[in-house]
DNA sequence: TTCAATCAAGCAAGCGCTTGAATTAAGCGA
DNA sequence: TCGCTTAATTCAAGCGCTTGCTTGATTGAA
């Protein structure tokens, strides 16, 4: 039915390509049930029935897009190198993190989608998948466990992960109202860059506190 | 056209706060845009034409569970005491807003509400307009000041304002992957009592670490 | 000639909203 | 207490619109 070793009439078989672009797009900005199949075609330059050409139907389409992820959910590296510190481990970690939060073009389309369906999930793709968040919040397991020289991983390292995680998603669930009340925090690179040096110290300190938390009552 | 000096017929003139209470729920569970009216009034057992005979209209009916809110968006004191210590403090806020992660039920239906405005804007509503998380911050922006011995906030505590509601906001947010990855942590209160304690050992570890980091470099 | 690809047109269903009539309780003179 | 008026409330039906999706015809490169 859609085989691709023969290319379309007009000019390429890039309409396939076109509609996950701008399916893309459209779920992003608005999610799954406020995205119109419509809007995408207009927007792909596209006949409304291509869609159910190319993917059979809307739901199809969006599940299409989460199968792509590999690259773009590729975790910071050093996290799980023993030989980093905490401060590299977190400072990689946050520049990897908040490297998305500027340039809202394509790069970070997906994301952003990932990030809809981990607040808003739309009920399409499998339950018990394990979104980004979950990606992200294994690694610090690990990293954190390592670093608090722990064997096994309790509940206090997991909502520290949780900590850090939230420090950086705070930015991207509420961006608008960031931008808002304080301007200059993520408006360019150099207070990305800024913004981060910050997050590892506040992100340092709360591991730090941890630790010694847990030296005050071992049990 | 809508006086209350006469009650109704049949029971009483109930159908009108049936309709709000159904519709915060409906509202919150599935967004403005997703929500149906027929489902409210279906819920709130009440012909379809009621809505636009008590409300004009779904949006009048959005932003009527908007203006309920002076009750629902109470901030805790304590902060704004001088006299509170820094610990005492954190304690007060993330009891606060931990309060509401259980109980999903008429309570916090309206905070899901807000919440959802939040991250999602229906732009029905003012668009300046402050929401809780701006409440919160400035709340956050003017203890932090006050312990962290400035005259004015800059852009250090607005972020550190930020990281310490990100780290609680996970919890909002990512409820049910928290649920999922770390089962233990907001299933009872006892459960959410231990992670208070935690999250104000991270939060003042935080606000340590950004003290310090003023020291080094007081510029 | 073949067939993947595209197209305009339209279908059923659901949406928010409107309408005019039916229902019911309260007010009131006799 | 009765019969009547009045007005608040409820109701079924349906309007115009958008939605996701389908269809049969058309296009054009191989």
């Amino acid at each position: 039915m859609t085989s691709r070793k023969t290319i379309g009439p007009t000019a390429a078989g890039d309409a396939r390509e076109r509609i996950v672009l701008a399916a893309s797009k459209v779920f992003a900005a608005k999610g799954y049930g406020q995205a119109s199949t419509r809007e995408i075609c207009k927007l792909a330059e596209v006949n409304v029935a291509s869609i159910h050409y190319y993917f059979g139907d809307k739901a199809s389409l969006y599940r299409e897009l989460f199968t792509i992820p590999e690259q773009a959910v590729q975790l910071p590296t050093e996290l799980d190198d023993p030989t980093t510190s905490l401060i590299d481990g977190l400072s990689a970690f946050y520049q990897h993190v908040m490297g998305f939060v500027l340039a809202s073009e394509s790069s970070s389309q997906l994301r952003l989608l990932f990030l809809r369906e981990q607040v808003e999930p739309s009920g399409l793709l499998e339950p018990d998948r394990v979104g980004i968040i979950g990606l992200y919040h294994a690694q610090l397991v690990r990293f954190l466990s390592l670093h608090l020289e722990l064997e096994t991983a309790d509940s206090g390292v997991h909502q520290l992960a949780f900590t850090l995680l939230g420090m950086a998603m705070v930015f991207y669930v509420e961006r608008a109202t960031v931008q808002r009340l304080t301007p200059g925090l993520i408006g360019s690179q150099h207070e990305v860059d800024e913004t981060v040096i910050r997050l590892v110290s506040h992100a340092s300190g709360a591991v730090n506190a941890e630790r010694e938390r847990r030296q005050e009552e071992p049990k």
